[in-house]
DNA sequence: TTGTAAGCGTTATCAA
DNA sequence: TTGATAACGCTTACAA
């Protein structure tokens, strides 16, 4: 792309104000020109420069979004719900990883230099930075954490759904309870889970701690905690962290269920086809992301200029892990 | 962001050159200009529009790469080596996703317009639009696809490594094979694999095709598949086709090893983890990532100019699932 | 050591 | 219906 909008308008013996309202079809042009300047466009092979339309547009027609890694379908499918409607209006999606990364800040920056509105998923970027961009008006939404102030944030729905898990649990006749992943951070999606299900499980239940959310961490904690004691059921934070459980159950012989009952949450593909099957709490991942290309859309057209909070609903899905169900799948 | 280094020049009592210098720290500044400036921009909080620099500077500073999907963790473990070293090298990246998306060809132009360097996996990009890029000169990195004039292209082995694969189900005793995930487009690396089992095991291997290389359509393919023959070994294209087929297996109570031997290829986290161990060829997913990085900012700042085709070297990983192995483990 | 001014490639206003 | 021309926000010769 080398050719400029003054070599068209040259060639086609018009002003570079004619070849511009010609390619937008705003102004008025006589169909003669325009025929004109479509053929020098489509002769010299001609593509407005994205930087000179931006620049004077005063727009970067780009999302970003911010998250920690993309470890396992969570981050991953919400990332594809975001850049498929994000291309459908037109946008570009740049992305930025922060796990294990030092410069977060400076990095978070450069990319709100770069977009006209940003996706953070929790509280992955610092909250300088976010207050700093909430202030310049950048318009932003975060999935995956507490309501805040001056940007739109959206979540799946996690208390009432844990409570309902809890309750599930409970009537299976289980006592006593383990909580595998322990919040990092308050008001995230993993704490509002702890959250709801200690209100119900009280002191039945305790937080055991893995590193990151993922099957490798889950599996290490999961060993370590099934060594020393036996809860009955092993509530674990996301899917990942429950695979990894199921994996330590096996390496020690405890049959799940029966042994052992084990629920994850998220409703990720391999919740489904693990054996055995996880029972886990669905979230819509994929509309999350297309939700949050949709808002931010509103919020950067100024469609919509008041931040919305929106919960989405989940769904309980009981399969095997979470222990025996008399009368299932009759024959 | 929205004051101008105009502003910061008024404040700080200089010209917008001697602050464009002092941020820059190429031209000669005097200290005590250089400090007045630097005040201004700190009270201020002025951070030069990316889209000025870039348009003066005549470069994005940001890479693409477009993919297929991200399912499954092959494509993406090759992002976050992008990435990764992308944000190093001072790059942002920009994501484009193709899969069951209409106008592939103006999304990729679009793409390419924004960015100084694109990673492009396999056949994701028409072949009139890479040709048009190559054309233009656009720095471009293939990922899994045969070597390409005027590009570099980036892979990792897979004939050699094909082959060790099938003599070792040969020393297993197998005499019938069945290859998993047909071959969709000649040259990727999931065709490469293909000519390499069949190089050696020749008319006792047939490809079945599945949608897409993913386990639910490795599970799909491989139920039907089981359900008409016995093949005593499958070669899957992929570790995620082989989860699928392992899946399919148990469904059908077949024994794997015993009644069945399976193979992988990638050796994604739950290879490791599946039940039984998935025997796969390893590839350095992240390392591809890193390096297409590495070669298009070689080909963008103009350190080399001639196209490098490079194949990576994996390594064949024996586990349990390709059958039994008498001395293994000594306790 | 500093400032002036010419790009960089568009869009859009305002006259003609 | 068209064409000058002023933004847009920066970098960087070139002069001073």
């Amino acid at each position: 792309m080398d050719v400029t909008i003054y070599e068209v308008a040259q060639r086609a013996g018009v002003s570079i104000a004619t070849v511009s309202r010609t390619l937008r079809g705003n102004g008025p042009v006589a169909s003669k020109t325009r025929e004109k300047v479509l053929k020098a466009v489509e002769e010299l092979n001609f593509t407005p420069s994205r930087l000179g339309v931006s620049l004077a547009e005063g727009r970067h027609a780009a999302n970003g979004i911010v998250f920690p890694s993309l470890s396992g379908p969570y981050y991953t499918e919400v990332l594809l719900g975001y850049e498929e409607v994000a291309a459908e209006l037109g946008r570009s999606v740049l992305i930025l990883s922060t796990a294990g990364r030092t410069r977060v800040r400076d990095l978070v920056k450069d990319l709100a230099g770069r977009v006209d509105g940003l996706l953070i998923f929790g509280h992955t970027a610092p909250d300088d930075v976010v207050a700093e961009l909430v202030q310049v008006g950048m318009p932003l939404v975060f999935v995956s954490r507490e309501p805040l102030a001056g940007a739109d944030t959206l979540r799946s729905e996690n208390t009432a759904s844990a409570r309902l898990l809890a309750g599930h649990l409970l009537d299976h006749g289980y006592e006593h309870f383990a909580y595998l992943g322990a919040p990092l951070v308050s008001g995230d999606d993993v704490d509002e889970r702890w959250q709801g299900v200690r209100a119900v499980l009280g002191g039945a239940i305790e937080a055991v701690a893995t590193g990151q959310y993922t099957v490798e961490d889950g599996y290490d904690a999961a060993l370590r905690l099934l060594r020393r004691q036996r809860p009955q059921a092993l509530v674990c934070c996301d899917d990942e962290v429950a695979l990894g459980a199921l994996l330590a159950a096996e390496e020690l012989g405890l049959a799940v269920p029966g042994d052992l009952a084990v629920t994850g949450w998220d409703d990720i593909m391999a919740a489904r086809h693990a054996r055995p099957a996880l029972t886990t709490i669905r979230q819509p991942m994929r509309e999350l992301g297309a939700r949050a290309a949709r808002a931010l859309d509103e919020l950067i057209t100024g469609a919509r200029s008041t931040p919305n909070h929106l919960t989405l609903t989940t769904e309980l899905v009981i399969r095997a892990s979470c222990g025996i169900h008399p009368q299932e799948e009759p024959p």
